[in-house]
DNA sequence: ATAATAATGAGATGCTTTTTCATTGAATCC
DNA sequence: GGATTCAATGAAAAAGCATCTCATTATTAT
């Protein structure tokens, strides 16, 4: 129940914050994680007719209300994703530009370790891999 | 002997290309990464003319020669650090920029082992801690 | 010194993202 | 349900970072 969520946040509930909603969930499924800029595509490929002031403006409310994190990776615009809760982190293909998630709990106590031995107090981390996707290895 | 170094990678030995090795050095010192603009701006400073435009032009040709690594923290420009060749990662504070340097082996076996197990061929990696840092939280 | 060639400066350009402001639309109150 | 209130939207302009162009200048090899 999204209108839900956006209630929740504080936010009205409008067709272009449903429809943002909508795709982010659909395209989800396959390793998709979207810029605004194709956000923007696929709603004029829908006949919507949404400005691509809108799309930031939304992506960047729904990061703000927590329903969406935003990623930074290699030499590209910023890319956003559903936030399913779960906290992960990436592997991304450097050929077709695949992104598979993972998470290490080992990884994850090394990080707060080194934090203390630093006396930084931890507030986030990101940690992205690169490399080639197995598809991408076969097809070279 | 940087000169040696520039001629090492093909690059003409040039005013514009000392003075920017010489500020990076001088700035790596203390916890300093800077972009392209503080570069820019700490040439003003000294009375030199050097336009912004060959401050991106060099730094991105030492970046191809290996001679400086970029890196994209959150929400801000890139910046460069001189490479002096150990691998390291980096913990950043939220409130003053500071950046502390850290190695850990364990995590570096650890992303091996997850490429592996989702059949990537790993080639990079970018791990970046955020927190607050020893001094920002004395003077909260 | 001279010639050949790369590097620089200044401004234009490109791209992504944000802001402005007038208009439109959602939600609330009766 | 209809008017009111205030947020959301669209379109265009603006901002910010980075790159490119091209005429001029400087470096290196001869």
């Amino acid at each position: 129940m999204e209108t839900q969520d956006l209630r929740n946040a504080g936010l009205k509930v409008t067709l272009p914050r449903m429809k943002i909603l909508e795709i982010l969930e659909r395209e989800q499924g396959r390793g998709r994680h979207l810029s605004a800029e194709d956000v923007y595509k696929i709603l004029l490929d829908e006949g919507e007719k949404i400005g691509l002031a809108t799309v930031y403006r939304v992506l960047t409310q729904f990061e703000a209300a927590g329903l969406v994190r935003r990623h930074h990776f290699e030499g590209g615009n910023s890319v956003f994703e559903l936030n399913r809760g779960g906290h992960h982190d990436h592997i991304v293909c450097l050929r077709c530009g695949r992104i598979d998630e993972f998470t290490d709990e080992e990884i994850e106590t090394r990080q707060r370790h080194i934090a203390r031995q630093l006396n930084y107090q931890l507030k986030d981390h990101s940690l992205i891999l690169y490399g080639i996707c197995p598809a991408c290895q076969n097809s070279a």
